[in-house]
DNA sequence: CGCGCAGTTGAAAGTTTTCAAATGCAGTGG
DNA sequence: CCACTGCATTTGAAAACTTTCAACTGCGCG
């Protein structure tokens, strides 16, 4: 099955045949079987190579929806702010994942998306694409299931959330970023968190204090190393057993390969 | 904008033009623009009219996913068993509501679908339907818009649990029942629950016992009734006062009209 | 009429939060 | 290059909320 992939401006290059490689996330933002005619007509469609500083946004709670964007570089995190001012943030995003596709086919984007690092995005511009996913079976299958894994995921995190101790979420957390790593072929046990503790507790619903403390705590049983936000995983099946007892782990976003 | 809608088995009738009202659920479940051709595909896709008693599924986790099913009476639960044997209660499905999403174009469900109370469903072959979404840009269209708003429910959800309390999580199921309730020109304020409190309580992360103090300590305040699953809403506007602190309510799973 | 499940209630135990305060780290300006 | 300021992280102790355990009540169904 031929795969395409949005990619970096500078380096589109086209191979013969059905496979085309067009950025260097491979396999992970949009792999689709298509045709080369198909595939410029997915490249006319999908702006690249928008770049942004920490703290910037793509796109804020409530402005008019257009685009998703695949992460190009960097990290994000996407958050909502409630009525009386306190931020919820609602997920974090590593390279090759999909930004916005709860906003999908509604007039405003239902939250805001924050880069937590210099980063660099691809725009999908909504509409568009939903022309482009009737003419292309494989795409509009591809984006069925692309929406229906974000709900799995957000229904799994939901889970995490009702049942689950503050341990087992920090578990489910390291374990989630350790296998969206390995997937991007960089090291599962040993990354940097993108995010401050502060993003952490909120995402999972706990204070900055407890998550803290259960990094400490994880350090001196040995399970993990961390300093700052240099972590090592020292005994994944350690992890994967505290979280055993939930069916499954923290939410994945990426865009598993068909 | 014409509208379309599954319908009971037994007392299908077209009208003239656009307009074609199959069902009684009216507005709830498929509400597209499509015209009479369309029309007839849909009909020829869309299997009515499957009644279950009591605990009986629809479906179970991890059997071959073939199809989403619209609640055309009664009412259901979907549930995931933890590795530890847990039943994990995802969400709560009344008429005019579908379910399955969270599974489509995946190989099997991802949660098992339970009745309440004696029911019915229409089903929705998924395979066939996405054939008919390529060929109809307002089904597809409208799907997506399922899709984003059951990621977007689900996201709720996740915030409710994490940062809510138990008063909070009850007074938002509450108002998230008595919305739908209303969509379908029930009464808002009095209804009867469909679930246990067992069920209440696994699904918004608490103990029974918790839920049975929460609906105690709310028929104290006067704010609601309750003899058993009868409940009265006696003040929709103190519950709401509860619920403001997070940025909205529970999730309401209906496909809202376009 | 009685069994069994659903729901309620009380008291103790556990987790997590909150409040307060100290320490570390990083970017800025002198 | 260093001190300074502000934010991020850590830690301790008390307070708050929810769960757990146990027991009791109520209701529906055979």
């Amino acid at each position: 099955m031929s795969e395409i992939t949005i990619t970096n401006a500078n380096s589109t290059h086209k191979t013969l045949g059905s496979t085309c490689h067009l950025c260097s996330l491979s396999n992970l933002c949009l792999p689709i079987a298509v045709n080369n005619t198909e595939i410029e007509r997915l490249e006319d469609v999908i702006k690249q190579g928008k770049v942004l500083d920490r703290g910037d946004h793509i796109f804020q709670e409530h402005s008019p929806f257009r685009s998703c964007f695949a992460v190009r570089s960097g990290s994000f995190k996407t958050y909502i702010v409630t009525e009386d001012g306190e931020e919820q943030v609602t997920g974090f995003y590593l390279p090759g994942e999909i930004i916005g596709m709860d906003s999908t086919n509604t007039e405003a984007y239902s939250c805001s998306a924050k880069a937590l690092e210099k980063s660099s995005v691809c725009e999908i511009p909504f509409e568009q694409f939903e022309d482009l996913a009737t003419k292309i079976p494989t795409l509009q299958h591809h984006f069925f299931q692309l929406m229906s894994r974000e709900i799995r995921d957000s229904r799994q995190l939901s889970m995490l959330l009702s049942k689950n101790t503050a341990e087992e979420r920090i578990a489910s957390l390291l374990l989630s970023l350790s296998e969206r790593f390995k997937r991007r072929k960089l090291s599962p046990t040993h990354f940097r968190l993108p995010m401050p503790r502060n993003d952490i507790g909120n995402y999972l619903g706990l204070a900055v204090e407890t998550v803290s403390r259960v990094f400490t705590r994880f350090q001196k049983t040995g399970i993990i190393s961390v300093q700052g936000r240099e972590v090592t995983l020292n005994d994944i099946e350690i992890l994967k057993d505290m979280i055993k007892r939930s069916s499954s782990g923290c939410q994945s976003k990426e865009a598993k390969a068909n």
